[in-house]
DNA sequence: CACCCATGTCAACGGTGTGGACAACAGTCC
DNA sequence: GGACTGTTGTCCACACCGTTGACATGGGTG
């Protein structure tokens, strides 16, 4: 028998060491055998064989490079110079690469954070998560748009639950009132970074047709009818999304402190 | 000449009466000239040729009733009984096409909220607002996550501007916080939504699969590595999507009251 | 050595959005 | 009334997408 494994993987297990093997095709989860370079088999000879990791790498770069609308199997084949279904014994299908690459940016964006919280109160520490969120968040905003609300349930998603959870609750909330506040904090953050990303993942045209809509519609709005809009007009085109973004992880912040207080 | 119309229409004009004719292929922007039923052009007889009108009603009812994976331009020219590129003709392409239907939904929203916000402060307003935003989220989850993030620049877009802005202003707000607090309002409420949504729009499985993350891992981890989030996995597997909501919305009203104090 | 299985290749399927050429009918002007 | 014009639906076809199943190859293990 030994079908198609029915649902597991996916996560990897707990301990199991470094190596973290993706879900393949019809192999369990094994520990990924070696990762010994010059591995070739049924294809010619290279100078590293595929792994899991190497596409999530190339996976990157490539969009990184080209823009969101690179990111297809054709594409990433070719620039691991493999044929595109090679990718397959690797992942089991195009949404579990894309959640396995956001992880990987959510791995970057903790590690890049470690030294800049030491000794910061929770309240920093949100605020350069949130930082650090947007950033990454600019950097890749093909895999923000796709997977911004999704769960990855990998290694770098849970450190990052694992130290906000634990920052929330050091302020002083009760367990259920830190869970609340948790979600509220990533969802509210990871909302306005996959909408940024969204609209960074528009092909240009539309970026600055959408953009422009404050000057190019509501400036010449007639004023009888929409007084208010059209006064505005101005204002609200020089308003930034980081703006706003701050904001609103600012009302946030104080929404935890109102919580803490009572 | 008379090539295709290089960038206008796609926002109607202010005036021009009721006829809300989108952008055509090649035709300009005529005021859709007659209205009137079976007039048979090209096609066989039917009781009455297609308008845009009709074909946002039907792709709305289309995707309420089998879900946004339902939203092709085949299932939907079926829909109509019509050749699936017919409906080139009255939208430009895909992309026009759910921007057409988002602002009628923004516009059906708004029309359900009219009665309801009579008399209320700007408090009230802003709380009435998000409800029925997360309501029509809930019925339309297809749309709010293709284009959440998108200006539509149509009547309900306009209204719905015009409405928020007036009512923030009146909360006392100068020009500059008006502005960037409207989009703070804004961008906040249509991000928890188009969070919503996407998750909504997934297959049910990977719904399943995401939803499930609290108990199916945050559960199980080991207790030495994620003390926390381990301690707060059930917690958190409780919060609902729609209290979240609502602590975003309340964070906003409050973070406007503060603002509004100096 | 023989076996097995992980891994890459190849060809192909069904689906997508969309463009161009054609055709039929409505309305307009002589 | 007849010719013309422009709108709108049809048909065919393209390029691209994710994905699958059968096949080949070669390393590791017995």
């Amino acid at each position: 028998m030994a079908g198609k494994p029915p649902e597991e993987a996916d996560v990897r297990q707990t301990g199991e060491g470094a190596g973290d093997g993706r879900t393949r095709r019809r192999a369990a989860a094994r520990p990924e055998r070696a990762p010994a370079r010059r591995r070739t088999a049924g294809g010619r000879d290279r100078a590293v064989s595929l792994s899991s990791d190497l596409i999530v790498d190339r996976a990157l770069e490539l969009t990184e490079r080209e823009g969101p609308s690179a990111l297809t199997m054709r594409r990433l084949g070719e620039e691991l110079g493999v044929d595109p279904t090679a990718v397959y014994r690797h992942f089991r299908d195009k949404d579990d690469l894309v959640l396995a690459c956001m992880d990987r940016i959510i791995d970057n964006a903790y590690e890049a954070l470690q030294p800049a919280i030491d000794g910061l109160d929770w309240r920093g520490v949100l605020r350069a998560v949130a930082e650090q969120s947007w950033q990454s968040c600019e950097a890749h905003p093909a895999f923000y748009s796709l997977a911004f609300y999704r769960t990855t349930g990998g290694p770098g998603e849970r450190k990052i639950v694992e130290l906000l959870v634990s920052t929330i609750a050091s302020a002083g909330l009760s367990p259920e009132q830190t869970a609340l506040h948790y979600r509220v904090f990533v969802d509210s953050m990871l909302a306005m970074c996959g909408m940024k990303a969204g609209a960074q993942s528009l092909g240009s045209q539309l970026q600055e047709k959408d953009s422009s809509a404050w000057t190019r519609i509501y400036a010449i709005l007639p004023q009888e009818e929409y007084p208010s809009a059209r006064a505005h007009a101005t204002h609200l085109a020089e308003v930034t999304e980081l703006a706003i973004f701050r904001s609103v992880t600012e009302a946030v912040i104080a929404l935890i402190e109102a919580a803490r207080r009572g």
